[in-house]
DNA sequence: GTGTATGCAAACCGTTTGCACCTCT
DNA sequence: AGAGGTGCAAACGGTTTGCATACAC
């Protein structure tokens, strides 16, 4: 399963070496370990479940490094990073994976990703409009999935009925869109 | 500028206030003043500057009271939260304000809004394939803009022309519709 | 009066930093 | 040989929590 055709990490390995090199950054076995181990890895992955890994996998580093190193692998765009919640970030490989969204169930915490071509020209209308240049977006989607394997299985029982009286009103406001 | 006709300050306080009793919580000063304070608030806010406002207006609040109060403003819809990076999170006042979503520079952090009605199409339709039951999501657009005053304007020096691919998307437009 | 909110400060947790040692170039 | 990276542990900063007190109900 996460086993990564050779050819595929010799392909990621050599852009880094020549990000390094023209950064004037030296090519440590660390360096090159992280990358591999997010490479391995097919979803997202957080910086300590990282470092975890990688000891697991036998190679000595620290979290100092392995952030260090997430840095660089995100400016050279081989890596992306995801901000889920307050305290939920989470890394992903990124060369010749399509660029995708997410949505996240609120319940089992559950991630999946799409794609919508959409996003992407309303990103040029954006950047053309406000004279940005637009390096990447994020976009998130929250909500209840409706898998039986889902704490959320059971519907909106009970859990917060509180609120449900003033889904009404915010229901209200959202229907009318062209309020604006 | 930061004065809210009080017809609509009572409006959300009554909402709040009907939150609170269904909840069976207290509506005690402290409460009140953090609402209020949000509302007064045009842009976005972090809680320690909304912290800070409160002792600044004589309220005597407490940090874990404001958080506590955020997250209480949170569940009943009457403010939203921004993830906007690691360590900024940002709350913003949300009763019959529009939803929009972010643009935001990575060099001077200036914030933008947006809005684009395709996005509701989108998440209507995600939800559909997915079976989901969406209840919001977060697009944030990062970049880097074209303003003088901004640490940008030196434009591309040296940085990183690694990945100056994208960079053909960014455009000199005319239009300009920046305001604050 | 009762139980919940509050203020304070300490704890928390993911991330960053300072320092001495090590290693790639 | 020496610039630069590394591991370690301590520091950091936003957020949360525990506890005694205060106050809304």
């Amino acid at each position: 399963m996460s086993t990564l055709p050779q050819q595929k990490i010799d392909e990621v390995r050599s852009i880094f070496q020549a990000f390094l090199k023209k950064r004037n950054k030296r090519q440590t076995p660390e360096r090159f370990a992280v990358l591999e181990e997010i490479y391995q890895t097919e979803d997202h992955i957080d910086a300590d479940e990282l470092y975890v890994r990688l000891k697991q996998d036998g190679t000595e580093v620290s979290r100092a490094t392995v952030y260090n190193t997430l840095e660089l692998l995100l400016e050279c765009d081989l890596v992306v990073r995801h901000q889920f919640g307050k305290n939920q970030a989470k890394y992903e490989r990124a060369y010749s994976y399509w660029q995708h969204d997410h949505l996240i169930c609120m319940d089992c915490n559950e991630l999946f990703e799409f794609c919508d071509p959409r996003l992407q020209s309303i990103q040029e209308m954006v950047a053309d409009i406000y004279e940005f240049e637009i390096k990447h977006h994020s976009l998130n989607m929250y909500g209840h999935c409706i898998r039986e394997n889902c704490p959320n299985r059971a519907e909106d029982s009970d859990r917060d009925e509180a609120d449900s009286a003033d889904k009404t009103t915010a229901k209200k406001a959202a229907t009318n869109e062209a309020e604006s």
